[in-house]
DNA sequence: CGTTGGATCCGCT
DNA sequence: GCGGATCCAACGA
């Protein structure tokens, strides 16, 4: 099933009105098996083609070429050799934009998350101890595995299943800040990371100390 | 609780 | 060849 109210008006303008309007979605995932995940987004970052920091940077090419496409499509990328990191594609066709998810809150189907998270992967025996639930998804390839975001998802439509957006507004009292972006080397100090002040799967880093508080 | 280093591979100015 | 939009285990305090 597909979501009844995807935000494309939040997606269309600026990489960071799609950043800032991403706060608070929900991100649904319908696995094969039929199970169902469903988490808040909380962390986000901006990026678009005039940002030295961005994979769009130095124009189109294949690996990007989702961010140029139309607004609302999945661009997942690989990265440090072992991990996926997931944006929403923003702006006009043509244009390369995108917010990065960088921090997801569950509300649904956290035992599914668990279990791709920590089962115990090709057989070694780590010890699967002080696992905590904060640690499902409070990083960009952490959401990636908990919610079975890989490279076939590339491309796709965030209308559908399955794995679409759906509008859902701050809960009362819910603060939106921006800082710089994490891990990054080139425009660093540019306040393109957008999140939810005090949430706790919100990407414990320095940075947060170096926030400017949203109007709102 | 904070810091550090290793894993691992794609795409590129 | 090099450098990441990262994560986690292993330390030390």
């Amino acid at each position: 099933m597909a979501s009844r109210d995807f935000p494309n008006d939040i997606l269309s303008g600026s990489a960071d009105e799609a950043a800032i309007g991403l706060l608070g979605c929900l991100l649904i995932r319908e696995f094969d098996d039929g199970g169902i995940a469903a988490a808040r987004i909380v962390e986000t970052e901006a990026y678009d083609q005039n940002d030295p920091a961005s994979h769009a940077f130095h124009g189109r090419s294949e690996r990007n070429a989702a961010l140029f496409g139309p607004s609302g499509r999945a661009y997942v990328y690989i990265s440090y050799g072992m991990h996926r990191c997931f944006n929403v594609s923003a702006g006009d066709d043509g244009f390369g934009a995108g917010a990065l998810i960088r921090a997801v809150e569950p509300v649904r189907g956290v035992e599914i998350m668990r279990e791709r998270r920590f089962a115990n992967r090709s057989g070694s025996r780590t010890t699967v101890g002080n696992r905590k639930d904060v640690d499902l998804t409070n990083g960009p390839a952490k959401l990636c595995q908990a919610m079975g975001i890989d490279l076939k998802l590339y491309g796709h439509d965030l209308s559908t299943a399955p794995l679409y957006l759906e509008r859902n507004a701050l809960l009362e009292g819910e603060r939106i800040a921006a800082s710089p972006r994490i891990g990054i080397s080139k425009a660093a100090e540019r306040l393109r990371r957008f999140f939810i002040v005090d949430n706790p799967y919100v990407t414990k880093s320095p940075l947060n100390r170096r926030n400017t508080l949203l109007a709102g």
